[in-house]
DNA sequence: AAATACCCTTATAATTCGATAACTTGGAAT
DNA sequence: ATTCCAAGTTATCGAATTATAAGGGTATTT
């Protein structure tokens, strides 16, 4: 689990400048930096220099930055963070539909581009890393999404196949925020986009099968307004996760 | 679950780039490496190097990846994972029917590599351990893949060839489900992909025999919309899971 | 050539699941 | 306190998946 090897950033603006301003402060933060101009560039640099994320502005002249997300999505689940110029709120809406991670509204400081690098980063790492294997929510829960078995109190609880997606999903960001959208996205499909009732719907069939107490759960919570977040079990174990 | 001795993984593709890319991130895991720049090569490899599990490049010059898969196929059963260039869905359908064991789309993370790496060999390892010699699923039933007997309540079962060759591909994943797909694959051939229907009729001829109660089994179970599961007989029988 | 065994096909029954609606609860804002 | 809206709950029906049964064709054996 030794993740000595340095991190690499791809940077995707057309602003020279800005390409430059971030390179400078990521390269300071020890990340490796790659730069495209263009979407086109973009994607072909994905290729070869295999970023562990991507920072990609929404405004380019030749391509809109959702459509490079989109193109990027159809062979690549690498995390991506989204520039956005303004306070463009539906800026954040599309991107987040797109299926980028986060976002970050310029102008933004240094610091907070790391932190939030840095935050996606342990988020989707987290998700690849633990995400095999048996998974140990605490002495009650476990799951193992290799082998497709949850175990509740040493039994095999027996989930549906939506219920067992859902809860994938979940579980895969646990510790975050996962909006309704996002679920229906992931489990339904892109159709059923504003169709917040399923998601109520099944995360309470999954509360029936797994909390102690439905009514008072201690693993999925709910964020009114928002969507549902998994507890975030990693965080009660290895409590040497600093930076 | 890292105290697994120093596997070797061989790595087959054209691109020195890519190899040498692969090469660094394995041995930075603990991996032992192999290379092989084409088809040719590749087999020869397998020989001396003795490899337990394949790194398949599809995209070669010389002989397509699922042409050498194919031979690689006729003699060895060392797990492969097919590196497929874009988000050619197709390759990964072709991949899979010709017996691959999984696949990665370049680009890809070294993360998401060694995750994916590690989680076939769990898998495969598992299996390969125990085929051999007398298997003693419970008291009732003990399997001899070796002398290709069935032993139930002390009497030998007759199994038909199809019936067998699915019993075995059940149980050498014995704790993982296997997909209708898979086996359809791996028993009927890859020509009966979509035919779900010969997998549950065998199901149930299996089940007829083996069972005590065809309609509540207790040693192949069935995981709806995914496939069928043989049960974990060597998790019951070490049973120091505790907490 | 007849008998047998095996594999596939077709048909139908039994289940389970998913989508949907209707209804209830609870918290926040006015 | 009242109202409103998000969230939680329960029930139902059709659709999809799975299980079971029976028959026919082809190969293999005797």
């Amino acid at each position: 689990m030794a993740d000595l090897d340095r991190r690499r950033i791809l940077v995707v603006d057309d602003e020279e400048r800005m390409v430059r301003f971030i390179r400078m402060n990521l390269e300071h933060d020890g990340f490796q930096v790659g730069e495209a101009f263009n979407g086109k560039q973009a994607i072909q640099k994905i290729r070869d220099f295999t970023p562990d994320l991507i920072l990609l502005d929404v405004m380019m002249p030749d391509i809109d930055g959702f459509d490079v997300l989109e193109t990027i999505r159809d062979f690549s689940n690498v995390p991506v963070i989204m520039l956005t110029a303004k306070g463009e709120e539906d800026d954040r809406v599309r991107g987040l539909e797109h299926g980028a991670d986060d976002y970050i509204t310029k102008p933004f400081s240094p610091r907070e581009l790391v932190s939030r690098i840095k935050a996606v980063l342990r988020r989707t790492e987290g998700a690849t890393g633990s995400m095999h294997g048996l998974i140990e929510i605490d002495k009650r829960l476990k799951i193992d999404f290799e082998r497709r078995e949850i175990w509740l109190e040493g039994k095999l609880v027996k989930l549906r196949p939506t219920e067992y997606r859902l809860l994938y999903h979940l579980v895969q960001n646990a510790g975050w925020v996962v909006s309704h959208d996002q679920l229906l996205q992931k489990v339904w499909g892109y159709e059923y986009r504003d169709e917040p009732h399923y998601v109520r719907l099944y995360i309470n069939y999954l509360r029936q099968k797994l909390e102690k107490d439905p009514a008072n759960p201690q693993y999925i919570l709910t964020e009114r307004g928002v969507g549902y977040r998994f507890v975030d079990f990693k965080r009660n174990k290895e409590d040497k996760e600093t930076e």
